[in-house]
DNA sequence: GTCTATAGTTCGATAGAC
DNA sequence: GTCTATCGAACTATAGAC
């Protein structure tokens, strides 16, 4: 947003601005909004308290400048992703749930982290619903046109129903716990299984809305 | 739990705790934990601050109380339905899946307050993540097992994966349903909606699971 | 059991030096 | 831009009257 030198960022440091925005992400991920202080913040971050409020003025400008970091470069790329995809495809249900569930999961896209407050946003949390609808909505409309293209004989409320059964998904993935490795006595998740959780989302995904356009046809 | 008394309850008069419990679980549900305050919860149930603390002891335990009451009847009547379900019946793992979602999503469940509670709790709200894995994973198994009966060509960690998606499709769906009318603790969907609801999770949880063991057999 | 009153802490936000 | 210092409000929990 700040074009006011022409000149690049400082070059190989971390400004102040994005050190506090890295740290917010990991406190408002692991306490949610309400549950976040300014104080751990600024702890995390190695600055004053009050350096957080010169950059970002109250603690819910602080919370929309996190979510909407990663909001932009998600909804990008998933829509980049989506317009690769071959809708002639038979898989193409599938690669359009993948280009779905990558970029959230994905490290540039936050990882574990900015996930967190992803799902907590979509049950609520932080002050604005409307700021979930205004970053996501959009792209989930094209998600929904997409899913609406392969499957023409399903209605597009079956479509939209598909879309946000797929968000569920992905919220209860990202939860902390109950995570099927535990229940399945099995080891924890390591970071190299991304990937496989991807996979299993999509085809989970598209399993499910295969299913609602058999039962509900238009 | 107590039984101090032998008469029964006060005829035709909830008494405080019982107040204190739903006022409570209504705050709880719209700001979750550390959004919701004490004095709020006292508000809300019409009594002192100071009683609530008499008869829970803390912020925690009164979370803890407001999510057991409704965690044991959930299980319990998730258990009961699960045992009537024909195993052996084609449409078995949906009939499955239903008994998985019906309970937490009726109104002797809490409706649709507690269930936002619920899906917080799913995704890290409250202090203690063993609450959680106490209350719901021995039912949690019980699920497991009857999908792994109901698919014997199915990995265990398979049915793990199928059951952790339909808790994940739970979360999202009361997740994305909250709204300021609930705030008067009038119910928002009606009873014909959850039930079209029901059968909807169901159906793409079992959609869904089938395509998991389609792809990944044992 | 239920109340009022308040102790003791932590919070978000601001003021002002540098 | 970044810091220290602090304000006023809100919080959880406790004390004590009834």
């Amino acid at each position: 947003m700040s074009t006011s030198q022409n000149n690049a960022e400082p070059p190989g440091r971390m400004n102040a601005r994005e050190c506090i925005l890295d740290a917010a992400e990991m406190v408002f991920s692991e306490a949610g909004f309400a549950g976040a202080s300014m104080k751990a913040i600024a702890l995390r971050a190695g600055v004053a308290q009050g350096l957080i409020h010169y950059h970002f003025q109250s603690k819910d400008g602080l919370y929309a400048a996190v979510v909407e970091r990663r909001a932009i470069w998600i909804t990008t790329t998933r829509e980049a992703l989506l317009d690769e995809v071959d809708l002639t495809r038979p898989d193409a249900v599938r690669h359009i749930f993948e280009a779905f569930f990558r970029p959230p999961l994905g490290p540039e896209g936050g990882g574990t982290v900015f996930a967190r407050i992803f799902a907590l946003l979509a049950v609520g949390d932080g002050r604005d619903q409307a700021l979930a609808e205004r970053l996501y909505d959009p792209s989930a409309r094209r998600f929904i046109d997409a899913l609406a293209t392969v499957r023409p004989d399903a209605s597009r409320e079956t479509c939209a129903w598909g879309y946000s059964m797929a968000l569920g998904l992905l919220v209860g993935a990202v939860g902390r716990s109950r995570r099927p490795e535990r229940l399945a006595g099995m080891p924890e998740r390591s970071e190299d299984d991304t990937e496989a959780l991807i996979r299993r989302l999509a085809l989970h995904a598209t399993g499910g809305f295969t299913a609602l356009c058999e039962e509900d046809p238009v």
